[in-house]
DNA sequence: CCGCTACTGGACTGTCAAGTCCAGTAGCGG
DNA sequence: CCGCTACTGGACTTGACAGTCCAGTAGCGG
């Protein structure tokens, strides 16, 4: 079992391993990677990776973590603001132009993990899946808030909701990626928001 | 590039050597698959694999385009009754049992070959775009007969609905195949169906 | 029955890739 | 300043794999 880094140095070593990773997955897919255009990228040489990890696996296992962290990360500041109507249409719009700026390339970075190991590696599909759970959380605690507040009906079936809406949202990316149409996010992520609206609170 | 047979003899072999590929792809990813192992399924050297297939890229593009039949034909009989509320309520009911049956395993077949391959191979990612489209419209189909027999309201965007159903269905198998759980789907789909019973004629 | 072509068998080559092993050094603590 | 350990460099081995090439044959049409 490759030891954590015990020095600064090391553990720098071992981020530049694990981003230089993920770049290379995003490129060439998690099984199409090798660890020499790892190194290649990441300045490090094969002992460095066999210091930190003990194979290939233990690697990718590393690059799913950090793609839940990358992915939820790059959302922080819309899912503190997802606790109200206008921040659900801002989350979706967001993502939709992130989307655009792609030219509907690329899809989910999680789902994209589940798809190419998730069948053949339980430990990346629980990492991946708590990576879901954690998105999920964000968006069930923002409608939960709405509730709360009264911009929804009080009884809405919060969890329901939220697992429909992330649903709603990778459906929609992976269809956008297949076509490499944002509009297909678009329309996804509006059922989500017309389905969300029939529980609003008449004013 | 390599001809397609001109005997039924040769016709079954490259039928059996894309149903072999669709199975080791199913088993390994697409990327893992080796040629060495489908040969081996099926009963065919290198020779005949070189004889029907350019290449591993040409024989993973046979087995995009079977994958897609396989998938929709599988659905035949309940795209067949997706005229009806309680059409589309078995579809979605077969859908989860199906799910159920696997243990959650297995996700999208089309879905995971977009996410193995669709980043790295326009023409493989086209069609599997084109099995999503035909998917499509076999839940368009349904919409546009429940609005023309009254069941849906007149005016009703089947467009949209159709293609935030199908984002439903893709985003729940994704969550299932992370979770192992059928109720993920079960959940999207209540959803799905939560949406279009909002445009359901008052009886 | 024979010639020809589509189909078939499988050995072989070259390249890539994961993982192992040997050796060197930066940097920290005593 | 020195010893030690975490960190580093990279050569090497082994095996897997895609694709090529040579040769044989089943089966069909004339």
């Amino acid at each position: 079992m490759a030891l954590r880094p015990t020095t600064e140095r090391g553990r720098q070593t071992r981020q530049r391993i694990v981003e230089a990773a993920a770049g290379v997955v995003a490129d060439k897919g998690a099984v199409g990677a090798s660890l020499d255009e790892v190194g290649a990228r990441a300045t490090a040489s094969r002992s460095q990776l066999y210091h930190y990890f003990d194979d290939k696996a233990d690697l990718l296992r590393a690059v799913a973590e950090a793609t839940n962290d990358t992915v939820l990360g790059g959302q922080r500041d819309l899912f503190a603001e997802l606790d109200s109507w206008d921040g659900l249409v801002r989350w979706t719009d967001a993502l939709v132009g992130f989307q655009e700026q792609l030219g509907g390339r690329g899809g989910c970075p999680i789902a994209n993990l589940v798809a190419q190991l998730g069948e053949r590696d339980d430990d990346i599909r629980t990492v991946l899946a708590s990576g879901f759970d954690r998105w999920e959380d964000h968006i069930n605690a923002g409608l939960t808030a709405m509730v709360t507040r009264g911009e929804l009906l009080p009884g809405t079936d919060v969890d329901w909701l939220a697992a429909s809406t992330l649903a709603s949202l990778q459906g929609g990316l992976i269809l956008t990626q297949a076509r490499r149409d944002p509009q297909a996010l678009r329309r996804a992520l509006d059922g989500a928001l017309a389905l969300i609206g029939t529980y609003r609170r008449a004013s």
